[in-house]
DNA sequence: GAAGCCTGATCAAGCGTTTTAGCAACTTCC
DNA sequence: GGAAGTTGCTAAAACGCTTGATCAGGCTTC
């Protein structure tokens, strides 16, 4: 039986099963240095690359011969010791599983952060405070170089109170406080795109339903969707913007009122009542886009690009706002001074607003 | 201007932002004691609240008292450096974004892993063998208390080499190798499961949509309708299996080729097929479920829950899977000796099958 | 041939903890 | 009143690494 190189005592130790595999005890720089007959001092500079020391090409390379022997891998929590600062970067999200925004936010986030060297310490919380603080503590106690605290959906945000001990970028929601960074998406552009596809494809009396609850993405999508009539000249009609729950049954409850607006196309808060409009119309016996032209926002693939016909859509820049919080908190970007950094949101067309004319 | 206390030089810093907030340099234990007038050990024997510590409660008040003051937080970085192993876990998932399992296997390894102590050191890899080798290599470097190599749909899998070094658990993914602890859904009683929903309804002419592709979960649920068919003495028909591509576009064009089989309910290889299957079936003027009955597999919630009518499925058991990797890995669970372990893949129930009459 | 300069390496301090051994003062006990 | 315990606390080593200071020896240079 090998003997455990943790017996630190959690009774869990106790229980363990045999190793899966002969695990060596950890190899110390001492340990390289020794093989290799020379100081760890020389072992460290050999490691680390340091260009300004100057060691023989015999020594190195006893030196790594010795490493590759001998397995050796550096440890971290020790060089973070004497660096002062780890290569972690802490990310609180607030709903990993229950949506996909989460998982891309995190995608991007960690691309990012690798290509810098850093890992990505992540904590899902749920949205329960409590939890939050603890996650954040927990970050600190492991230095983090800066945190990201991200939300899965575009708002106003209270920032826990630890948050402040540490640097940090808001992903996907923003705060009141001033001097704050914060990187959210174009919700105006993104809006004025959604727009933009129907007017292009020649429509001019769009629908637009719109979420009932209140939120950044509410007011901006419609903005964008007043800015693109505008620039095309054609007046607002308040009757043409409907109000409904943003998801599936919400779209295929809206379906009656939105028939009576007379509308030959319509823009929908996201995806999700796009895909219940899709079932009220063709209940009606109305086919997309012939008959109606509709346009989603969002762009969740499993939704937009599956359903028939596949819907033309926004996409939320889920992946953008992850890696740009990153550069911001590493300051490779600029963060503007008083507002939170706006990510485009492109657009996604599909067959869902007719064969693809450019006007 | 507030000077770094990270001055090691990476050039980011040059470019860093003023802060957002007075940040302190971190409070060492020392200053602690020094403001407490007692020695370090004191201090760390109060933090830890070890009970066999004697310790005054007028000291203990004043050393708390202390810590308060100064905001104090250990740092993990010096206590992972003494004790040896880390309290992380590694998670290593080959698509964090472009499904939404992972995020529930995640989900579920941070819930069991925070509530014994642990947090969640994660690496999306998009099954990139290198960046996987990377991200393993991290892993050790930081002193992982184990590792959690997960793929986001059920397969077998090979062992990046590095993950030997480690202590180690496949989630949703198995290996060939002997004696690797592995943690996996259980295909055939989901088919199970999924067939008996339909028989409960008095179906006794049931199809299968199974998939092309090959991979445990089609072997696993083609078994588990067998053996669902079988208990209720109802002779297999390998005409009423099909064959489909495993997305919307498979399900629907599967379409034409069900209705000749004349079978009154139909299971399908997963949701997405489902979804396709809707359109097909609604396209033939027949509805769901009185003139066939739908079953699915996989319960995306984003689609099961919100087709018209809802779809009833069976779950993934993805957080289990999650959760049951971490309590492995600590040695809480018991790993069988040979084969992975199976978790349970619950049924959800909803109207595609009809009303919920008991048979 | 001494002063100075490279070159190639080592020494040793220090990063922030934990933990064991031990010390001083006080109490108890006979 | 001295041995034996108990209580409350500290000293110091150790964890694995980085890094500025230092050193030994050989080579130039005048």
């Amino acid at each position: 039986m090998i003997s455990q190189e943790n017996s630190s005592g959690t009774p869990l130790d106790a229980a363990a099963p045999a190793k899966q595999t002969q695990r060596r005890q950890p190899v110390t720089l001492r340990q390289v240095a020794e093989a290799a007959g020379v100081s760890t001092a020389t072992v460290s500079l050999v490691v680390n690359k340091k260009k300004a020391a100057r060691i023989s090409d015999e020594t190195r390379k006893r030196v790594r011969d010795a490493i590759r022997d001998l397995g050796y891998r550096p440890n971290a929590m020790a060089q973070t010791l004497v660096s002062g600062s780890s290569r972690f970067i802490g990310l609180v999200a607030d709903a990993i599983a229950t949506t996909p925004f989460a998982g891309q936010i995190i995608h991007g986030a960690q691309d990012e952060a690798w290509k810098h060297g850093y890992a990505l310490l992540i904590a899902n919380t749920e949205g329960n405070r409590e939890l939050e603080t603890d996650a954040i503590a927990m970050m600190l106690e492991y230095k983090v170089r800066g945190i990201l605290y991200s939300t899965w959906f575009h708002r106003a945000t209270d920032l826990p109170a630890p948050l402040r001990e540490s640097d940090f970028v808001l992903v996907n929601c923003f705060s009141a406080e001033p001097g704050t960074r914060a990187v959210v998406p174009d919700e105006v552009q993104g809006g004025r795109s959604a727009t933009e596809i129907l007017l292009k494809h020649g429509h001019r009396r769009i629908a637009f339903i719109n979420a009932t609850i209140p939120a950044p993405a509410k007011d901006g999508r419609l903005q964008g969707y007043k800015e693109a009539l505008e620039a095309e000249g054609i007046p607002f009609d308040g009757s043409l913007v409907l109000e409904a729950y943003p998801d599936q049954e919400g779209g295929y409850g809206a379906t009656e009122e939105l028939l009576n607006r007379d509308a030959t196309a319509v823009y929908c808060y996201n995806d999700r009542m796009a895909m219940g409009l899709y079932d009220g119309l063709r209940e009606h016996g109305l086919s997309i886009p012939d008959d109606i032209a509709v346009v989603g926002f969002d762009n969740q693939e499993v939704i937009a690009a599956h359903l028939r016909p596949p819907l033309s859509t926004v996409s939320l820049p889920h992946y953008e706002l992850g890696a740009a919080g990153v550069r911001m908190l590493l300051g490779l970007e600029d963060a503007q001074a008083a507002t939170p950094t706006k990510i485009h949101c492109p657009t996604v067309e599909r067959n869902s607003v007719g064969s693809l004319a450019t006007a």
